[in-house]
RNA sequence: CGGCCAGUAGCGCAGCCUGGUAGCGCACCUGGUUUGGGACCAGGGGGCCGCCGGUUCAAAUCCGGCCUGGCCGACCA
């Protein structure tokens, strides 16, 4: 490719949008440009990225022995009402209506449409077991897109549904799934992790997330060194003793003036938060959920979702609170409260003489005491998990860590196949429910990652096996009659070795050419000027470190074909 | 959806306080000089100043509403 008639839009300046590295160097080299608040347009060099990406995990699917398909990405609403989703999903989803006012949803993800084609074509146990994936475009009507490709609102993904006709081909399919999702990472040239996760909405059982190592990564990981590893979502939080003994006091009210949170009440009373009961109320489908803590502790949103069962969450707004416990916020406790459910952590058991709020204004109950005072309905784990806690394998501190998450494999059992009635004949002729697993990868994101792992302040850095180009020529002044005959010479006897090379032909000075080249992170720049062609020298600069060899100009070709993975 | 900040040329920004009809850098076009780390000189093109309304002789500037984006929170794969 030769960069005058190539379409390379770089950006010397960043774009004031993106914050994330991925995002403003995706955006400087020419890879993607918005189109809508969470959607965005490939460019020419952004979709060959996007396509190696793409081939890696379809060559590692097919591999696999899964068979891939295409579905439309408007789904006729009559598929998600059959399982409930359409309502579940709320206003994540996008909605569109045909001419005859039919409800039509652009898929945010496509369980229902795999189960129903299997179910419709595939009813003998020797059709099983089968894998099937598709690698399209998802829709999700994100409260707040941000980060690029990363977190989209239109996004591409890799999504495979396997069906099994017992749980011990489920996990058979499952571990190949895995092998090869590590086959397409490793490939990517990704720093990755696999840790236990939450199922979230689809729901489940055995459910893994695929992380990639970054600091910037939204999702938070607790690992230790024996090789745990888990979404803090999913971490379990044992209880924890109380700090102080001695037996239960009696209950008494007192005044707080203005400590309407912990920390005012630390600083007011002097007793430490580890000794409190924090109420927090929360919306769950339309019904207030009132969640104890210990003063010092974070709730984990997800164990509350999942302990109160619902669907629909989030925190009760001041009214709702005011409604629920007779109190404003910031006064709420666990004494005397009436017809909401109470669920508490595990921790709150251990509390003796605890401060807990009143439900009044401006008051509090001293000695508060579990069991006698209050009874929830359940204590569960609800902790969110800090570094130090102990590991569940071993015991010992675990460490907190962020990621990227690109990739999700999980056993669905049968929660789709038996609500949708996909079902099959075993040998003795019984109907019987398919087992599903299913599999998704984010493949905008994936690509995001790598560049999320790999830059530096010049730009991207890709890595050999991912890359766009593996060497770009550069003759310094292209005026210069040797200067540039040899670097078209270069140019075509690379190409016909098999190198993916860009030639920079562009009549512009050596550093603007040499500060665009490493923004776009080609592993390798092939430097010909007049001083070093004189002495039939040559230059190899890797853009890792930009480390450069200087090489003889008959040896450069076979140098380059070597370092770039390709035989003479 | 809440708090804060912002929307002016493709990108980064100034002008707004104190109203008088738009400017800088980069990028782009033409000519020339340059050519090993973002060149220089001269000339040039490009703007519904986010949108709608109000105040005023006059609005990028003041006022109101709305929309969009960023950060934080909430939510989420």
């Amino acid at each position: 490719m030769r960069f005058t008639q190539s379409f390379i839009p770089t950006l010397k300046e960043t774009p004031s949008e993106a914050t994330l590295p991925s995002h403003i160097l995706m955006l400087r080299a020419g890879l993607i440009r918005k189109t809508a608040s969470g959607m965005y347009l490939w460019l020419p060099l952004g979709l060959k990225m996007f396509k190696k990406v793409e081939s890696i995990v379809r060559e590692e699917m097919l591999a696999a022995g899964a068979h891939e398909i295409s579905c439309s990405i408007a789904v006729p609403a009559e598929l998600f009402q059959e399982t409930g989703r359409w309502e579940r999903f709320g206003e994540e989803m996008f909605r569109l209506q045909d001419r005859h006012k039919r409800d039509f949803a652009l898929g945010p993800t496509h369980e229902e449409v795999f189960t129903d084609l299997v179910r419709n074509h595939l009813t003998s146990w020797r059709d099983f077991p089968i894998t099937l994936f598709q690698i399209g475009r998802k829709y999700r009507d994100e409260i707040r897109p941000r980060f690029g490709v990363m977190r989209g609102r239109e996004f591409t993904m890799k999504d495979a549904y396997s069906f099994d006709t017992s749980e011990d081909g489920l996990r058979q399919s499952y571990a190949k799934m895995v092998e090869a999702y590590k086959r397409i990472f490793t490939r990517c040239g990704l720093d990755f992790t696999m840790v236990a996760a939450d199922s979230g909405t689809i729901g489940g059982d055995v459910s893994f997330e695929f992380m990639v190592k970054a600091a910037s990564g939204e999702a938070e990981i607790a690992t230790c060194e024996c090789g745990y590893a888990a979404n803090i979502e999913r971490f379990p939080c044992h209880a924890l003793e109380a700090s102080a003994a001695g037996g239960p006091e009696p209950l008494e009210k007192i005044s707080t003036p203005k400590m309407s949170t912990i920390e005012s009440l630390v600083e007011g009373l002097g007793i430490p938060a580890s000794r409190m009961v924090k109420t927090l109320l929360y919306r769950a489908d339309d019904k207030i959920v009132a969640f104890l803590m210990r003063g010092d502790h974070e709730l984990n949103e997800t164990k509350g979702l999942n302990a109160a069962k619902a669907t629909g969450f989030g925190p009760a707004s001041a009214e709702e609170i005011q409604k629920a416990t007779g109190g404003p916020v910031g006064f709420s406790g666990p004494v005397g409260l009436k017809g909401l459910r109470v669920i508490a952590d595990l921790s709150v058991k251990n509390l003796v003489n605890a401060l807990s709020g009143a439900n009044e204004s401006e008051m509090h109950y001293r000695n508060t005491n579990p069991g006698r005072d209050f009874e929830p309905e359940a204590y569960v784990d609800l902790r969110q998990g800090k570094a130090g806690d102990p590991c569940p394998q071993c015991g010992k501190a675990v460490s907190l860590m962020r990621g990227i998450e690109v990739g999700h494999v999980f056993q669905l059992g049968t929660v789709y196949s038996d609500v949708m009635q996909a079902r099959f004949l075993d040998k003795e002729g019984k109907s019987q429910t398919l087992i599903m697993g299913c599999y998704g990868i984010g493949v905008d994101r994936t690509l995001a990652s790598v560049i999320e792992q790999h830059h530096d302040e010049k730009g991207i850095v890709w890595p050999m096996e991912l890359c766009p180009f593996h060497a770009a020529v550069v003759p310094l002044n292209v005026k210069d009659k040797a200067v540039n005959e040899t670097a078209e010479r270069l140019y075509r006897e690379l190409e016909a070795a098999g190198v993916d090379v860009l030639l920079d032909d562009r009549d512009e000075r050596a550093g603007f050419k040499f500060t665009d080249m490493e923004l776009l992170g080609i592993p390798l720049r092939i430097t010909i000027g007049p001083k070093g062609l004189a002495k039939g020298e040559v230059e190899i600069t890797e853009r890792k470190g930009l480390v450069t060899t200087v090489v003889r100009v008959d040896e450069v070709v076979a140098e380059v074909a070597r370092r770039a993975g390709r035989r003479q």
